[in-house]
RNA sequence: CGCGGGGUGGAGCAGCCUGGUAGCUCGUUGGGCUCAUAACCCAAAGGUCGUCAGUUCAAAUCUGGCCCCCGCAACCA
């Protein structure tokens, strides 16, 4: 039977348009996805959005439309942006739709039979400018309201809590006893830390103050708040309830990929929960850290919130490859990251136009003024004694490692460093020279194919990252099918058989560098 | 004393757990090659590893103090 890897993203919440932000998560999540695809795994990718609450309900008033409408709108957003940026999930789900819902009320009602779910009278700083209840985080010095500058009032009212001291324990159990529970490791102790202060928490919200979101069963006067309504999104999508088969194959997941700043929200709240449901847990929840711009946090208040879209269309660029490639190679996974134009282009420029680009064009220009464009029998190398093949082998070894470990900017490296070590042959081994040499023909195809070879393997290896980009190699090789389709325990050297490959027409660039103007002249503005 | 991460050649990072020639990418300089997308290959320059003290034959690495930056706590992805 084949094994099964689900992964989901966090899902957004729609009170805000897809910045790169977001875009980061998802195209470490794809990337994921596409690799565990090759390895042969049955992989269920999951994302989506995150639709109820006070703010929604809000900016659509502000905006004359209902929630629904608002909510269709911006989550149509993000699936465009997602389209952009090759973003291939199995299922996008909407925390408003009906089997939702249905999840969503089965949960709490469950945990309410069983006790775990309680009501009790919570006390709050409302403030009627606002209309919502207050953190001490929203008051000024004199305890005003910091938009309204009045005095937020104490309003007492009745909420359902979910009984999450009760898991506490068995939370921390589970963290300590599995170190691929809580990733990377280091963010272990921080939950732990904030595990032992956890208090019960507090699930629902007077339908005086919210009315946009899921009623609690049997009690038309509450609606369920944002935990249970958004964290169990991982289990409708799944198929709990209502989809038997596709549930069972792939719950529970394999991996939450989150933010940093949610961690808390998914190895405590959402694990407590499923605690109580008795339902198995995931296996790894993957903390990955922030994306910020020019090194300064991203934010509105700032005004510095980039789109995808934006990028590309900056740098002229018709397909997402360099930008996936770069979010993923730009910091080790799992730490802060920074996007600059200037360190994008430098490292698009380097990895993909100037190593694997150039490299695949200039072996293929001396295939053609060489061999015509041909490969002949006699220049098929074997695996025996190949520096190559066997730097492919080591390569696909190491690279099974970085993903299993979600070293996703490992993985990228390993790829890159076997096109490297294959420039370094080509320099070594000098083909052009040979070519002076009728004798030596056949030593020179020899090599040209070990290049041509390697690159093969290569293009279905980083073709997670850039699965564009993959195919038009796999196009300029004349190989059918596609690249990311290839699975890899099935890409042994000598994939590239006798025949006609390429000619001085069907040679083009696969990426032409980034043109430092472009940019330069974007960036006055 | 709230918690956590970080301070390593011009830039960005690895190394630290398991002390013992400080490594990588980019940039700079020089050279090589001429198949290629001003690319590719080789070499060199450039570091008191934040700071002070301690442990040790030996400290970037272990211990303690201090300084600085960032994040979380506080529903910003």
């Amino acid at each position: 039977m084949t094994e099964k890897f689900y992964i989901t993203t966090a899902i957004d919440y729609v009170n805000g348009v897809p910045h790169i932000g977001h875009a980061y998560e998802k195209i470490a999540t794809d990337v994921l996805a596409r690799h565990f695809k090759q390895r042969g795994k049955d992989v269920f990718f999951l994302s989506g959005t995150d639709e109820h609450g006070i703010k929604i309900e809000k900016t659509a008033a502000e905006k004359g439309i209902n929630p629904q409408e608002f909510t269709d709108e911006i989550a149509a957003q993000f699936q465009e942006c997602w389209k952009l940026l090759d973003i291939d999930y199995d299922r996008f789900i909407r925390t408003t739709e009906p089997d939702h819902v249905k999840v969503v009320q089965h949960i709490f009602k469950t945990l309410t039979e069983k006790g775990d779910i309680y009501k009790a009278s919570y006390t709050g700083l409302y403030c009627n400018g606002c209309e919502s209840f207050l953190s001490p985080r929203d008051l000024d010095d004199e305890g005003r309201c910091v938009h309204h500058l009045a005095k937020p009032i104490e309003v007492q009212e009745e909420n359902y809590f979910f009984k999450l001291s009760k898991y506490k324990d068995a939370i921390i159990e589970r963290i300590q006893n599995n170190p691929r529970f809580v990733m990377p490791d280091y963010r272990q102790n921080e939950i732990i830390n904030q595990l032992k202060d956890i208090e019960d928490i507090s699930v629902s919200r007077s339908k005086s103050s919210v009315t946009w979101g899921i009623p609690v069963p049997d009690d038309d006067t509450q609606v369920i708040y944002v935990w249970i309504d958004a964290l169990s999104n991982y289990l409708t999508g799944a198929g709990y309830l209502t989809n038997e088969e596709s549930y069972k194959k792939y719950w529970p997941a394999s991996v939450h990929m989150i933010g940093k700043d949610i961690l808390k929200f998914h190895s405590i709240y959402w694990i407590g929960i499923l605690m109580a449901m008795d339902l198995p847990l995931p296996e790894t929840i993957f903390a990955h850290g922030w994306i910020t711009v020019n090194e300064a946090k991203m934010g509105k208040s700032l005004g510095n919130v980039i789109k995808p879209a934006q990028i590309l269309e900056e740098f002229n660029l018709e397909k997402s490859d360099v930008f996936r490639y770069f979010m993923m190679t730009t910091t080790p996974f799992g730490r802060d990251g920074n996007y600059s134009d200037e360190d994008f282009k430098s490292k698009v420029n380097a990895d993909i136009a100037n190593n694997l680009g150039n490299l695949l064009n200039r072996t293929l220009n001396m295939l053609v003024k060489y061999f015509d464009g041909n490969i002949i029998p006699e220049i098929i190398t074997g695996e025996e004694n190949n520096q190559l093949a066997s730097s492919c082998k080591d390569t696909i070894v190491k690279l099974k490692n970085a993903f299993d470990d979600y070293k996703i900017n490992d993985a990228a490296e390993i790829i890159i460093s076997l096109v490297d070590s294959a420039n370094k042959y080509l320099n070594d081994k000098s083909p052009w020279t040979l070519a002076k040499n009728p004798e030596n023909m056949n030593l020179c195809g020899s090599i040209l194919y070990d290049v041509l070879e390697t690159l093969r393997i290569a293009s279905v290896l980083i073709s997670p990252f850039i699965p564009n980009l993959s195919q038009e190699i796999w196009t300029q090789l004349s190989l059918e099918g596609n690249a990311s389709s290839v699975k890899i325990d099935d890409i042994a050297w000598g994939g590239l058989k006798a025949g006609f490959v390429a000619s001085k027409e069907t040679i083009k660039p696969i990426f032409l560098r980034l043109d430092s103007e472009i940019a330069g002249a974007e960036k006055k503005k």
